[in-house]
DNA sequence: CTATCTGCAAACGTTTTGCAGATGT
DNA sequence: ACATCTGCAAAACGTTTGCAGATAG
């Protein structure tokens, strides 16, 4: 059996619960602080350590912000921002702006296909204008 | 005048040439050792907070790794990469594989798109196979 | 009873910041 | 002079690791 794809520990059911609860993307942070005010709290070290599974996994996708943390959500939820360089600002997009046409395919010998990230990065609305920090 | 897209100092071009010479992405650290063996050198300070500009400015584009470390490379370069989640082998793709369909226009009232980042993440060959660390 | 999982504390490594001195207009 | 740019050393920060004890199958 793939190492792969496998069962899933009971915290790593918790963390993956708690990230389809939420709408938005959580960082390790969060979600370790998140959980401590529930019945259902763990180390930051077995948050991150499960999150690392969970991705493997392909349950969950992960995508880095400028500032250097990462933040989490279900592989399904299809999540792209803008973001501007200069003051940082995000702004979600609902659905994916790009079509696919030469994609790797899902599944392929060489490389399977979990999940993708697209970030637009720009300067926003604000930022445009002269005389800005 | 708008400060982003303003002139550029001796430092600024200095990095940006050495990202336009190498068909690589560099990091900081890249660019900050390279330099020191020409006769160039600068601060590691000095050349992280040029490339901030040089972001801001929209001539270089930047991507986080997974790694936590950012690489930099000339915004006209498209790059993308199939990275595996499992070992962390990063295979590049040298032409962008998705059709933009509704993408923010490059310069509108409300954001000014600079760049965009896309990567795959998924199992590379060798870690889909069983028995992987 | 062996393998896996946990949590604490310490380490990590890249990037950022404070500040005083250099540079240049 | 005045604003900007630089570099050093120290700090920052989320994340990772070592290890010993807890847990589970």
């Amino acid at each position: 059996m793939n190492k792969f794809h496998s069962e899933i520990t009971k915290r790593q059911q918790r963390l993956l619960e708690e990230l389809k609860k939420c709408d938005d993307e959580l960082s390790g942070q969060d979600l370790h602080r998140q959980l401590y005010k529930s019945d259902n709290a763990m180390g930051l070290t077995t948050v991150y350590r499960n999150l690392q599974v969970l991705v493997k996994q392909g349950l969950v996708r992960s995508r880095h912000l400028p500032t250097g943390e990462v933040l989490y959500a279900p592989v399904e939820r299809d999540i792209h921002h803008l973001t501007c360089v200069n003051c940082g600002e995000t702004t979600r997009l609902n659905s994916c702006p790009v079509k696919p046409i030469n994609l790797p395919n899902k599944k392929s010998k060489d490389f399977e296909l979990l999940f993708h990230t697209l970030e637009f990065f720009g300067l926003c609305q604000n930022c445009i204008k002269p005389d800005n920090a």
